[in-house]
DNA sequence: AAATAATACCTCAATTATTGAGGTATTTGT
DNA sequence: ACAAATACCTCAATAATTGAGGTATTATTT
């Protein structure tokens, strides 16, 4: 039942690792199902950080010294809990003011004749 | 002098076809390079469509019915005036309102604490 | 008058994040 | 017993963007 990417792709491009930066900043500690189930559920299935992103992309951020893990066993299964390492916070303060002001930017120029918007 | 990239590149993805959309839209007829001035200009040089992206761009959207052009001689030199079909006009409002929606719901995941912003 | 910057278009190999489809294995619910 | 959910993984293929290449005309500066 793979229905529900309601953004175009192109669009979702370069949010991935922002939003594990947030997730994980906020929450401490993550393992990437959570992160998965946890974007799910606060967008209302509107995005949807598929597998073969996700975890290439926690991997990547762990190569680069952003993120650490610790493995923690549940029965027979291995969760890998990531959190974001000091280096980790410093990137996700840089990363989401680019964000912020980004998004920002792109209003500006996309939406720019608000023509009094209407009141509701 | 190509210094301004003011955002990860991987942020641009996806928006500059509609950045596209929108002016055309809004100017009515533009060539490229005008295009290329514009954003430069209304985002004080923090957003740069690049030739490599932008021409291409262009060509992709005229090849699907998006846009039509003119060529108009200014001397010896052909600027080629883009427009939006009507199919592009479709595709403008679609995307524009997917940008919204999206923009929206980022803001939600990565914006979320606010915490009583603090008064300026 | 010559040199430089700005205008205006183009192509294409290389990069790179993401997709999509493949996979293994355990645990929970019916 | 079987399906669905949990939890991780890999990798070839896709496709937008980059970056560096290019041609040629017009305007501006020295």
């Amino acid at each position: 039942m793979y229905c529900c990417i309601m953004y175009s792709k192109e669009l979702l491009k370069g949010t991935l690792e922002v939003i594990v930066l947030k997730l994980l900043s906020e929450h401490g500690k993550m393992y990437g199902y959570e992160l998965s189930q946890k974007v799910k559920e606060e967008t209302e299935g509107k995005i949807h950080l598929k597998d073969g992103s996700l975890y290439p992309a926690l991997h990547k951020l762990t190569k680069d010294g952003i993120l650490t893990f610790e493995e923690v066993s549940i029965g027979k299964r291995v969760r890998k809990y990531y959190k974001l390492t000091s280096k980790g916070e410093e990137q996700k303060e840089t990363r989401l003011d680019e964000m912020r002001d980004f998004i920002k930017t792109i209003e500006k120029v996309i939406f720019s004749d608000l023509k009094t918007s209407p009141a509701i």
